[in-house]
DNA sequence: ATAGATGCAAAGGGTTTGCACTTGA
DNA sequence: TCAAGTGCAAACCCTTTGCATCTAT
């Protein structure tokens, strides 16, 4: 990660202006705007590099393909609608989780989803 | 899913027996022990199946390939060993969940997903 | 007997890697 | 200049599919 190529700066670009997390295939297709020869593997090669030094995040949700966004959100996890798909980002964490883990285990991350029907999609009563 | 046949008294069995979701690779692995012929196809073709009985149930962990497990267990959750890569069942939720969602939104199913070190892969101290 | 099930191998889809060429510093 | 970076294609890994063979019923 040491020299400043044209196409590095587009997938860092494509990644700043995007509103949500991109799969390599999105940053491809947004980036070759920019650099029309890039291929593939030289995203693969980015943002894995951009993921290491902690630039990006990775986005997994699981049963889906992976995805990443710009870092720089604190810890939070999310809250998935299920009636309107929308995705919430949610601060705070259970106090309790070290209790969970067996005896000899050593937790290093965790990561939790919710699930429901979130305000907006909630019927007035 | 017409006939008894030894492969899927095979995969059954391993399945039944195992005390954490499986990978198709480990399902084949272990199913060979039985049946020694067995195709890694068969193996896709009858958790396929099997899921769509509701007979088993997936697990999908963000970014891993997805397990399986036979459905019917309590509420459980699960931990990923980053060093041989096994998938454990912990049983317990935290107590505070609720606590977290946002006033409005209702929550109707929660995962979590801990990551870090069995208990098999830690250095003797 | 015969349709369902299997094993093998080939085909797909996504990601990684080897290597010669290109290019930023 | 010259090593980091790139593009291409091949290699990989996991999963699915085609097809001839096998087998539970």
């Amino acid at each position: 990660m040491q020299r400043d190529t044209a196409q590095r700066r587009a997938i860092r670009q494509v990644l700043l202006e995007a509103k949500r997390p991109l799969s390599p295939q999105e940053i491809l297709a947004g980036a070759r705007a920019l650099t029309p020869n890039l291929g593939i593997a030289t995203v693969y090669r980015t943002i894995k590099e951009l993921a290491g030094t902690g630039w990006l995040a990775p986005v997994e949700l699981p049963g889906e393909a992976q995805r990443f966004e710009v870092a720089g959100k604190s810890h939070h996890h999310h809250f998935s609608c299920r009636v309107c798909g929308r995705v919430y980002q949610m601060d705070g964490c259970p106090a309790d989780l070290e209790r969970l883990v067996p005896a000899g285990f050593s937790m290093e991350a965790h990561e939790i989803f919710f699930y429901g029907v979130c305000g907006p999609c909630h019927p007035k009563r």
